[in-house]
Order: structure tokens, then C-alpha cells, then sequence
DNA sequence: AATAAATGTAATAAGTTTTGTTACATTTAA
DNA sequence: TTAAATGTAACAAAACTTATTACATTTATT
């Protein structure tokens, strides 16, 4: 079964998509199991490019979310039962910076406050992914594609 | 569980310093009361330019966080006891409206996945993001900026 | 009234990050 | 041997963030 590619009418307005890349792959190895998905199928599905999503998948993989099969016939499968990821597994598998962003990278010494708000601001940014993950770690993948029933 | 939320204002990463800077500004203002800091004396504290800062000031305004002077020995102060500003506030006000979430544009509607991709991340985002706010409600900026002391 | 010092903001440049594309070596089934 | 797939490097393009310049406007002070 293949996907026709559509062109996208919207305007193209996009920053980070990582995590909602990771998700979607992982939802179509989930609704497809012990079938292996090829990435330029994959892609398809979420209109983008295929090598986009190999290099996702290489995340996962490192991850051990997928397994990968190379040459003809190969793709991608879930490496473990969709019950047993965790949202919280593909946030950790795709994020580059935190909840709350990014520091400044040169606050003044010479500051009282300069001096020691990155410190105090990892602090708060720490605890706040922990929020996130926590929230995300007792949802299971398996659920999240349940709701395409 | 399906929720009504339309706007989503939760992204999974949030890769740019305003949250950063935001705080610095609030945090800096918190600690010099009754005082009227101007823009290029915070910028040299945070270590940016001076017109960021301002920028800046300008959506704390909004939010009816700081209070704006102009002209000689102008600058901003706090709009209201820091006790009773939340980072959540804080965190509320520099979020990039036009950014409603970080979700591929162009899901493939052939693919049943595809189809239905983007409302189903449209929950999980916003539940995640309620998350947060939910977190830093309770944080007051005068409980950040005592750490200091 | 003149001056100095500040904000507000537009326009634009520069820098960074993210995504897309091309190319090709490698792998594997048939 | 061939076809179809991955892996990944190198580069291009697009989007986003931050910096800079410029200047009109505002306001206290002399």
C-alpha cells in the first residue's frame, strides 16, 4: 500500500518538528507490526523527506526503539512491544534543549545577579523537564496509536 | 481523552533565550524596588543588546508585568509586588503566539495516521503544556530572585 | 526653550538552527 | 546480478533568533 504525495498548501512556518516526527514514525511501526517500513514510505505519510526521516530513525535506533534491516526489503520495526515505549522514551530520544530554552551565554560577572542566574536557571529548567518527562513517562506509545482505531 | 483546547502554546523544546532573558529582566527589577532601570543597564547585565531588552520590556508590558517610563531617567520597574508575579506569567508572555505548536504541516490525509496525526498531538501538546503551567503557577518571581540574597 | 537621556519601533543584517536535497557507498533478498 | 533499501556526508535552502542602526518621540532638568 503506498501514499500519493501531496503537495502542502499551507504556508510553510515550522521550527522544531522532532518530536512530533519521532511520534508519528513510531505510530505507523505500531499500527503495522512485524511489518518492516520502508522510509520513503514513512515519509510519505508525514510529508517530509525521506532522508529526514532515516536520521530520525537513527535516533531511535540509538535509542533501541527500532530495529533498522538494510538492502532490499528492508525498513523499520518496533524493537519492543508498543506497550513497553514511553512518551516520555521518544522525548528524551529527540530533544536538543530544554523545556524553557536557552540561557544567555554571557551574563555580566561584574552583576550580582549575572554572576549567578545561569546557575539558578538550570536549576528551574532542570526541574522543570522533569515535569515534562514525568508527565510523559506512564504514557505508552501504545495508547497514544490506540486512538487511530 | 479528547480535549476542546484550540490554541496550543506548548512546543516540546523551546530553543531561543526570552524565557532567559525575561526572567533576568524581572529578576533585576525585582531587587532594585521603586527603581527605574533603563534598557541599556539591564542589557549590560544579561550581556545582549539593549534593543532585545526593550523588545522585550515591551511584552512584559503587555502582560501588565513591568511598567515602562519614558524619556529622561526613564526605564522600567515592576507593575505589581514580585510576590504576586508567577513564572508562569513569565513564561505565558514570551511564547512566539504565531508558533502554536511545533507539528509536521503536511500530514499525508490518504494515510489514516497521517489524517488525524495533527489533532491528536494538538492534546497531547496542550496537556503537556498545562503541565507546565501548572508547575510554574505556583513559583513566584520573588521566590527566584531571594535566591540571591 | 534647549538639552540630554531615555523609550519605541522599523528596517535590515548577521548568525544559528532546522529541514531539504543530492549523491553514492553499502547492504541484502531473490 | 539486479533491484531496492539503508547510512551518511556534503551541501543548499528555509526559517528562526539575535544584533545593529537609525531616528522619531518623550520627559526631566537646567
Amino acid at each position: 500500500m503506498l501514499h500519493l504525495n501531496i503537495d502542502c498548501i499551507f504556508a510553510p512556518v515550522m521550527s522544531n518538528t522532532r518530536f512530533a516526527t519521532a511520534i508519528h514514525i513510531l505510530t505507523l511501526l505500531t499500527v503495522s507490526p512485524g511489518e518492516y517500513l520502508s522510509s520513503e514510505w514513512i515519509a510519505s505519510s508525514i510529508g517530509i523527506n525521506p532522508v529526514i526521516v532515516r536520521k530520525e530513525l537513527s535516533m531511535l535506533h540509538e535509542a533501541k526503539l527500532v530495529f533498522t534491516r538494510k538492502g532490499k526489503d528492508g525498513g523499520s520495526t518496533l524493537n519492543k512491544p508498543a506497550t513497553e515505549i514511553f512518551l516520555a522514551d521518544i522525548y528524551i530520544a529527540v530533544k536538543n534543549s530544554e523545556v524553557l530554552g536557552k540561557k544567555n551565554q554571557c551574563p555580566n560577572p561584574l552583576c550580582p545577579i549575572g554572576k549567578r542566574i545561569n546557575e539558578k536557571l538550570e536549576n528551574l529548567f532542570s526541574e522543570t523537564d522533569r515535569v515534562v518527562i514525568n508527565f510523559l513517562k506512564d504514557k505508552t506509545l501504545a495508547e497514544f496509536a490506540s486512538q487511530f482505531h
